[in-house]
DNA sequence: ATCGGATTTAGAGTTGACTTTAAGTTGAAG
DNA sequence: CTTCAACTTAAAGTCAACTCTAAATCCGAT
């Protein structure tokens, strides 16, 4: 059992954000203390997990509390969940493709100024003499 | 000379956030027809490119509008300049790094629940004779 | 038993990046 | 010359994803 600061701590969420998180469907029926404290479990830091990955790679929050609640309502929608991470994945694909490209064009212009940079340094020094 | 319609349609960008590229010094020096509508040369369109890229990889609008600022105060900021794409560079590539881990996660699970809604299906087939 | 730092809630506030609105002006086509 | 879609501005509005606040409660340590 962990506290919301463990979890915090485990998975770079701030307390806050598990709770928001929680509110919005993301992550269900995390257990309580008598005195309703939030105790997570094991499993509970895995589904924060898959959540994380789907987070990072650019899933909307309404998106993944839709995927968390086709997950509870069971097996005859593995289909549909099957379908959102397929279709995801693809989006993510050529999300990368796209950033790679414009990453290039950066380092293109990036070369060309480290080259201008030198030219202007050169010029700089003749300068001082 | 284009019109903010026709560089709309060349770059994707809409009329309003050219404008607003405008007014947050992303985009600066514009020519004007007498009458204040804007017109875009050649070299207004390549500016937008590098823009694009940098927006594109993440850059914050602050950020591009700082480096646009730097370009404009002259070669004394190149050093400068070509650290701030350098760190960008650095960033994007980490973030890209980290995204392909959390999509290896993403398509672990899917092959998983791939393999269970197959079984699913299976045992679904049988039921129905 | 009591102290104080962590936890709880509902709800308000923030941030970044647009996006829309209102009210007025411009300019190519008929 | 008129028309009317496209242009202009400043400012308000929207949206996602947090982030913070206040006021109350919890609980491990002295």
């Amino acid at each position: 059992m962990y506290t919301i600061q463990d979890v915090s701590k485990k998975t770079g969420l701030t307390a806050h954000t598990l709770r928001y998180y929680e509110k919005e469907g993301l992550i269900t029926g995390v257990e309580r203390s008598q005195g309703g404290i939030r105790q997570y479990t094991d499993e509970d830091l895995e589904r924060l997990g898959l959540i994380r990955c789907l987070k990072n790679t650019g899933m909307s929050i309404q998106e993944i509390a839709r995927f968390v609640q086709l997950t509870h309502e069971g097996d005859h929608t593995l289909e549909e969940r099957v379908e959102l991470l397929r279709e995801h994945r693809e989006r993510v694909l050529e999300r990368m493709a796209e950033m790679q490209e414009h990453l290039d064009k950066v380092t293109w212009k990036l070369n060309f100024f480290t080259e201008k940079l030198r030219a202007y340094q050169e010029k700089e020094t003749k300068k001082a003499k």
